[in-house]
DNA sequence: CTAGACAGTCTTTTT
DNA sequence: GACTGTCTAG
């Protein structure tokens, strides 16, 4: 993240960054309810922070931490503080940094996975890794397992390569390896047999590639502390206090790294640490160095939405027993929403059984209704949303304060199809990553290839990208070439006359290996003299220039490979960027950063933009408007969890999470039909709705109105139906078009993107647009590509539309 | 070895 | 409906 460039902003008046007044933190404390109070100045070994949505969790946590600096209690080198997303450390740091000046640098502010590569960076030496290991993230492990699947042709016994990867993570999440696994399992199954070879296969093979899953930055860590205690020692020695947010989400390995750094320090001594003949930390003066660290976690158990990735909920259930003697603070006051968000939010909660009742209040009024809405399809849902949208913007809400939530990523699509018609700007928080995709994996595996030269799966990627006629034959010519001479598969690429393969091919691969080989020589210069910051981005740019791999794309005719380009040119720019954040950054450090960012890291603010995004990235964020879409049973809860022990109570508490996001405005919508596979299906409202008290809905247009298909009520669906005055007047029957049923309204929108480009149209045209009737134009703003039209529909209303898709003709 | 066509599988959520 | 893997023809 952006470690250097912290901007340096003192609040409270000047306050030194050295304090020196009589109470150092007092002014840490404005604001603050008593509770709030008690979790910034308690001292002690141990700390419970359980926090309800909104009660101001993450404003405590980083006056804690500013309080625990301004006192003495601690060096800034000594704090350890864990947050869920890279983007929550990045605030949190900025955060403190504000409050404290720029001595909060010496920190460790990070997720569980960023504090373990660096942590795997200074200690791979010690069991077997160099320091220049890549991650594979999980699109790299199932390609891997994959391969192991065939080899083992455990398809036969149901092994697939999504469940292999899925049963190993739960059990690396559980500390378990393939040898305790064999050893609790029933080895007369073959089955299980087979599965036990692929996963030490899939072991063996990370540790030839110098590689790590996801699930292993935690667990090697773990395991590196308890097979080297000297090495944990430097640890226990170095944190002294340990702060962990979200602690509900944690998982048993998380849970035990944590156990491991709150241990007292096992050897005398203070023994100098070094490693690899570096000196680690600056010196600290040492206080109290040899006693357990300090530990905080803050908490909410209605918020665990991570089981189904081994998150364990008795970790915060189970911490008195685990700390004895732990302090533990109950913050409920909500500062977030109005009353009626947190009754219909208690209410849901409220049915799960085993938890602990707490009930979040609110001194800020009832606020407004909660709006609900249900459409015809998908596309008629988003339509209410897009419209909904667009009149709180009228009113003075800001597009960046308004979200849209949704359970499956897929849902997104019907949402952005009818956003980018009302030319409503937006941004999708997920989805297809922009790591994920296919040309910037490229790009990456040509900087492993660099980095670190053992990661076969890199170079078996980019061996044929761009195409070079080689295939699986010669691919296997060279492993078996390499394996004959006991060398690795990036060194056989050097041998190419040796191979015994054609002259072309001979060639393509020669010239990929001097292309690596080059920029090999300007990443990581044989010399041992540092690169200059720029390196990353000029190799890089090197690789995709000469090996051919942008030209291919650029001479492609699919017009999607322009896209491609400028992805890349993208990731270029990134490089960039990195290099002058962290001058000393290698690739290989750019590759960490890059492999870890996640979903809700997003970091370019979405300021004017409505955010899309699943429940689980939402968490953490709020907004002042808030949409739910997708409220149907299936799909909140999802069918798959709705049979899974303890499958529907989690799903209640994503449910939870969503509605405890809004400030002052929830919508709850869903469709009566929706597209999936392919096929449309009818869908019920989800079970959740129910617990919501009826009195704090106002419902737009109920399930109950649009049922009526086979019902008792005979009602067409172009028949009038109530709703308020403005309801009636943007959804009344007169102003869906008569055209409108089921059918229609499902394929509603052409999977094609339509080109209106060179229509012409002023204010003063009349229109007519396929859903919304006849309109005349009020306006159009915007240039090229992104005119709009502001249309006044005789009988829908406002409107505005990109000119170039919108489904209209002029009169 | 590549391109194109077809069939089968799937999507829950993510570091 | 989208994507992957497999097959066939050049």
């Amino acid at each position: 993240m952006t470690d250097a460039s912290t901007p340096l902003i003192i609040v409270g008046g000047g306050a030194s960054p050295a304090g020196g007044s009589v109470r150092a933190d007092e002014d840490l404390l404005d604001g603050l309810n008593p509770q709030q109070r008690e979790a910034v100045v308690y001292r002690g070994p141990a700390l419970l922070i359980v926090a309800g949505a909104g009660s101001g969790k993450t404003s405590v946590l980083t006056r804690r931490v500013a309080s625990l600096l301004r006192t003495k209690d601690a060096w800034p080198s000594q704090i350890l503080a864990i947050t869920f997303t890279n983007k929550a450390a990045g605030e949190m740091r900025e955060r403190v940094g504000q409050l404290i000046g720029d001595r909060a640098q010496g920190m460790w502010i990070s997720t569980f996975h960023s504090a373990c590569v660096r942590i795997l960076r200074r200690e791979a030496q010690q069991f077997g890794f160099t320091k220049s290991f890549t991650i594979y993230d999980s699109g790299d492990s199932r390609a891997l397992l994959k391969r192991l699947v065939k080899e083992h042709e455990a398809d036969a016994y149901g092994i697939t390569p999504a469940g292999a990867q899925s049963r190993i993570s739960k059990l690396k999440n559980e500390l378990a390896d393939a040898e305790s696994y064999a050893r609790s399992a029933n080895m007369n199954d073959p089955a299980e047999r087979v599965f036990v070879d692929v996963f030490s296969d899939y072991q063996r093979e990370l540790q030839r590639a110098n590689a790590f899953d996801f699930d292993d930055l935690i667990g090697q860590v773990v395991y590196l502390f308890r097979a080297f205690p000297h090495v944990a020692d430097t640890y226990r020695r170095r944190f002294r206090h340990i702060l962990v947010d979200e602690y509900q989400d944690t998982n048993h390995a998380q849970y035990a790294l944590i156990h491991e750094l709150t241990q007292p320090v096992s050897g005398g001594g203070a023994a100098p640490f070094e490693s690899g003949g570096m000196m680690i930390f600056e010196p600290e003066p040492a206080t109290d160095a040899e006693g357990p660290a300090s530990l905080t976690v803050v908490g909410d158990s209605d918020q665990s939405i991570y089981a189904f990735r081994g998150a364990d909920i008795r970790n915060i259930t189970e911490f008195e027993r685990d700390y004895p003697g732990a302090k533990v603070v109950l913050l409920e006051q909500n500062y977030r929403s109005t009353q009626n968000i947190l009754s219909a939010a208690n209410a849901v909660i409220g049915n799960n059984f085993d938890r602990k009742d707490k009930k979040l209040w609110t001194d800020v009024g009832e606020g407004e209704k909660i709006i609900g809405f249900t459409g015809y399809s998908q596309h008629d849902e988003a339509q209410f949303v897009a419209d909904e949208i667009e009149k709180l913007h009228r009113e003075g809400v800001d597009y960046s304060q308004v979200a849209v939530f949704y359970r499956t990523n897929s849902q997104s699509r019907a949402l952005e199809e009818i956003f980018i018609r009302a030319a409503l700007p937006y941004k999708i928080m997920g989805g297809t990553k922009f790591y994920e995709r296919a040309e910037i994996k490229d790009a990456l595996a040509y900087l492993i290839a660099v980095s670190n030269p053992a990661d076969e799966m890199a170079l078996r990627r980019i061996i044929n990208r761009p195409r070079r006629g080689i295939g699986d034959v010669t691919i296997e010519a060279i492993s078996r070439y390499a394996a004959n001479e006991q060398i690795t598969f990036r060194d056989a690429l050097a041998n190419s006359s040796a191979l015994g393969v054609g002259p072309k091919i001979q060639a393509a691969i020669a010239h990929l290996d001097a292309v690596l080989a080059e920029a090999t020589e300007i990443m990581l210069p044989a010399t041992g003299e540092l690169p200059p910051p720029t390196a990353v981005a000029d190799g890089l740019q090197l690789l995709l220039g000469k090996s051919g791999y942008t030209d291919a794309l650029r001479a492609s005719k699919d017009a999607q490979d322009e896209a491609r380009v400028e992805n890349l040119d993208e990731l270029v720019a990134v490089a960039r960027e990195f290099a002058r954040n962290n001058p000393e950054g290698t690739v290989v450090d750019f590759l960490a950063e890059v492999q870890l960012v996640s979903d809700a890291d997003d970091l370019e603010d979405a300021s004017g933009s409505v955010s899309l995004m699943t429940m689980h990235t939402a968490k953490g964020l709020e907004y002042d408007a808030v949409f739910v879409t997708g409220v149907e049973e299936d799909l909140i809860p999802h069918r798959i969890s709705a049979g899974e022990p303890g499958g529907p109570q989690e799903e209640r508490r994503l449910f939870y999470v969503g509605i405890t996001r809004a400030r002052k405005r929830l919508h709850l919508s869903l469709a009566m039909t929706r597209a999936q596979f392919g096929e449309i299906s009818v869908a019920m409202p989800s079970r959740f709705l129910q617990e919501i008290p009826a009195e704090l809905i106002q419902w737009r247009q109920s399930p109950g109105d649009v049922n009526s298909r086979g019902g008792m009520q005979s009602r067409a669906l172009n028949a009038r139906r109530p709703g308020g005055p403005s309801a009636a007047k943007r959804y009344g029957d007169d102003l869906v078009p008569k055209s409108t049923s089921i059918e229609r309204f499902a394929n509603r929108i052409p999977a094609k993107v339509r080109d209106n480009g060179d229509m012409q149209l002023a204010s003063g045209d009349r229109i007519r647009h396929d859903d919304f009737g006849e309109g005349r134009v009020d306006a159009v703003t915007g240039e090229g590509a992104k005119r709009v039209a502001h249309v006044r529909f005789d009988s829908a209303g406002p409107k505005k539309l990109l000119i170039k898709i919108a489904p209209i003709e002029k009169l």
